[in-house]
RNA sequence: GGCGUCGUGGCCGAGUGGCUAGGCAGAGGUCUGCAAAACCUUCUACAGCGGUUCGAAUCCGCUCGAUGCCUCCA
């Protein structure tokens, strides 16, 4: 509704380390590319706050009228474990695991990844490539790393020369890291390591002959570096250079680093203007790991079953309860803190329910247009969430007051908080409502709970409070509320 | 060990030099047959020590604590 010309829109870069004002290189259009997951496990919740975060992103540039391209990678290639002898990557050992072929893993694990992104109600992105499916666009990318100097052969893998990189560009300034600090702390190197230098990384790596996932290249039977895909596949559908990239606190140092590098060395161009790193969930005060067993996955948030849960949590309610916290912020999980959320976020809702009551005057004691940018000044402010979120609040209480006639509302201001209001809750932070959530049952249940508040209007017209107190006790048992108000009973 | 980040009231969590964040919980009140809800009021903090400043939660230094990356990682 509101042109974007008319909102400054701040972003954090985390390269130049402070918020700049957004500017699109392409007038109205962005270009964003953010890291997705590797498919051989479940997503736990800490992935999904990562995606979550870029899905708030997402939709208010799109809400603010962009043309955006949302690149989102499945990474089913798996990545290098290490640079030693047993070079597996994570998907084939899994795939050894189970017994299964690892592009079935990929498959199982890419259809949960979707399931569990729908319920969150998280857009999809424009464009899902996958790592498997841009092998050639790789293997193009190392032959004009070679070309340009900046990468080497040895026994049918090809590493990036870091030390050659860094004497006519820059590796480390994403992260803040200086190569010749790297270097003085660099533990013992394997005797045998093909590398000329611990800092360099695999850009093709020959493949074991126990290594399934293998590719034909021009220098073995391999297949592609962990940072490469990024590379090639955010090049390929955003351009050499583009807007935004974006992805977990974790993947700085090294994926994004080497990201910057590979880009670097083969288009000569800086590939990216603004970096977005999402913080971490942590659980106990530690960052949520598959490897550590500390973490805990979405289903079982949705289901409750989960021994440090209170309870089962809607969907809709976790994002809440991620939102209340910045992107940039680490937040820690608890059923306790989860509980806290999810009443104020029901508080919200129900407001949204109370708006149909209100009656509308000649004029407005409330200011919506002030307010209402005061949402905006929110999100523009490098998508401060738990400011807009607070501001929401803040209409939480005129709907009451206005409900209960302290203030008013003219027809126009009316629409005006109404629509704002939705395009917050709905289109920008992308919740659901928990009425329509159970919409299909709706009509017939609320038709019969409409005359069962009309049984116990009358009960208690005629003072017979034990039938009333009945009915709202036995309603309450199977968790329907009934609130008794100036203008009759709502539930 | 190297490079970072963080430490806010009972809890969660914004805020970066002067102005009420917000949510949850607690207390008092209005309303109500009672209750719930709603609204009003209230409780009002910035790890510790020192420094800069007319003024610091906010800037600087030190100390303590937590945590992230340096190895796959959202």
């Amino acid at each position: 509704m509101k042109p974007f010309e008319n909102q400054k829109l701040q972003i954090y870069n985390s390269l130049s380390k402070k918020k700049e004002i957004f500017k699109p290189i392409h007038d109205g259009a962005v270009g964003m590319y953010v890291c997705g997951p590797t498919v051989y496990s479940n997503v736990h919740l800490g992935n999904c706050r990562t995606f979550l975060s870029f899905d708030l992103v997402f939709r208010y540039l799109k809400h603010l009228g962009y043309k955006a391209r949302y690149v989102r990678n499945i990474t089913d290639a798996g990545h290098l474990e290490n640079d030693g002898e047993s070079g597996d990557d994570p998907i084939l050992k899994k795939a050894k695991l189970e017994q299964l072929e690892p592009m079935e893993i990929v498959q199982k694990y890419t259809v949960d990844f979707h399931t569990v992104m729908a319920k969150f109600n998280a857009l999809p992105p424009s464009i899902e490539p996958t790592a498997t499916g841009h092998i050639l666009e790789q293997i193009e990318i190392v032959e004009k790393i070679i070309a340009e100097g900046f990468a080497y052969e040895k026994n049918g893998s090809v590493y990036f020369d870091v030390l050659k990189f860094n004497e006519t560009n820059s590796y480390g300034k994403l992260s803040g890291r200086k190569l010749e600090d790297m270097i003085a702390n660099t533990r013992e190197l394997s005797a045998q390591s093909e590398k000329k230098n611990p800092q360099d990384f695999a850009l093709w790596k020959k493949a074991e002959p126990q290594h399934i996932m293998r590719w034909k290249s021009p220098w073995s039977e391999g297949f592609p570096g962990w940072h490469l895909e990024c590379t090639a596949m955010s090049t390929k559908y955003l351009g050499n250079r583009f807007d935004l990239h974006g992805g977990g606190m974790d993947l700085k140092f090294p994926h994004h680093e080497c990201e910057i590098a590979q880009a670097e060395a083969c288009n000569h161009d800086i590939p990216v203007n603004i970096w977005m790193h999402a913080n971490m969930l942590t659980l106990n005060g530690k960052k949520m790991a598959k490897s550590t067993g500390n973490f805990i996955l979405p289903e079982e948030m949705f289901s409750g079953e989960n021994s440090i849960l209170s309870k089962a949590f809607s969907p809709a309610a976790v994002k809440f309860f991620m939102y209340q916290a910045h992107y940039r912020s680490i937040l820690d999980f608890s059923s306790e803190a989860l509980e806290a959320s999810e009443k104020g976020f029901l508080r919200l809702f129900e407001a949204l329910r109370f708006i149909e009551e209100i009656k509308v005057s000649d004029k407005s004691t409330i200011d919506i247009e002030v307010w209402l940018q005061t949402c905006y000044d929110a999100m523009n402010d490098d998508f401060n969430s738990p400011i807009l979120i607070a501001r929401l609040f803040e209409a939480v209480t005129f709907i009451n007051l206005l409900k209960e006639g302290k203030e008013t509302i003219s027809e126009k201001d009316l629409q005006l908080l109404k629509q704002t209001l939705h395009n917050f809750l709905f289109d920008v932070l992308g919740l659901v409502n928990i009425a329509d959530e159970a919409s299909e049952n709706g009509d017939k249940l609320s038709g019969a709970l409409n005359l069962l508040i009309k049984l116990r209007d009358q009960a208690r017209a005629n003072k017979d409070f034990a039938a009333s107190d009945k009915i709202r006790d036995e309603l309450m048992a199977v968790g329907i509320h009934l609130k008794d108000g100036k203008d009759g009973t709502s539930w």
